[in-house]
DNA sequence: ACATAATATGTCAATTTTGATATAATAATT
DNA sequence: AATTATTATATCAAAATTGACATATTATGT
């Protein structure tokens, strides 16, 4: 978990810190972290299969350019509201949000390498 | 849609006011009301069953038996966030809520009722 | 009926989120 | 290689959300 995850959380700007801080985060903080990065990668997804720029897709929901990135970065200054406003906006169906939700659980329970690797370094 | 949807809409403090303001909400926006609705009633449902006071919900979370209230009674004050925060908390599963969300689909796509009465009332 | 627990509603200062803007970094096109 | 389109990053005032508090209303038990 360490390594991979916390890198790839910290690059989105979550900065976690010390291990010790990785660890207060409660199973309930971190599963909404993932279902929000789950979401970005909808997103993306989504606009990239509508051929659609992050400009195109600010006009169509009154927003800007920067922060269509910012969700796609999965940054923390991005609210669950707003990416799912956004993927409803492009046309995404609340389903297609839903499968995206239920796929960011397995990401939580599946990392088994992660989990390993945690109990494993002390 | 007017009379039973609106009502429903409207007590939760939506106030749409007239039809007009009533049809420029974008399916968009209505979709998101509905899901955030759903996760509300969700909300209330787990809460019930794991017989929690919204007095103990929110001391889970850090918050307050008002607040906790808001939700239940489905606020516009309430962000899709904490209330996926405080499914979280009390232990409902990321699935949990996906399905609550795909819930939220089939009420928009079904309330046939609701789109005659609609596209009648002219 | 009375007390007590639980829920609802209103208000508000503090925090968080947001759109906008500027600008930098990359990719695509000619 | 130079132009142009697209995406990334930083900053910030305005708007929305939040926890806390006060208090009203409603349920539950005795």
């Amino acid at each position: 978990m360490d390594s991979a995850k916390r890198q790839r959380l910290e690059a989105a700007g979550w900065k976690i810190g010390t291990v010790e801080e990785f660890l207060e985060l409660s199973s309930a903080e971190l599963a909404l972290i993932e279902m929000k990065l789950a979401l970005s990668r909808k997103l993306k997804e989504q606009r990239l299969n509508r051929k659609l720029s992050q400009t195109a897709v600010a006009r169509q929901i009154n927003s800007s350019q920067s922060r269509v990135a910012k969700m796609e970065a999965g940054e923390p200054s991005v609210s669950t509201d707003l990416l799912i406003r956004t993927l409803l906006s492009i046309g995404a169906t609340p389903r297609e949000i839903a499968e995206a939700i239920s796929v960011s659980h397995a990401s939580i329970q599946n990392s088994a390498d992660d989990n390993l690797q945690l109990s494993a370094s002390h």
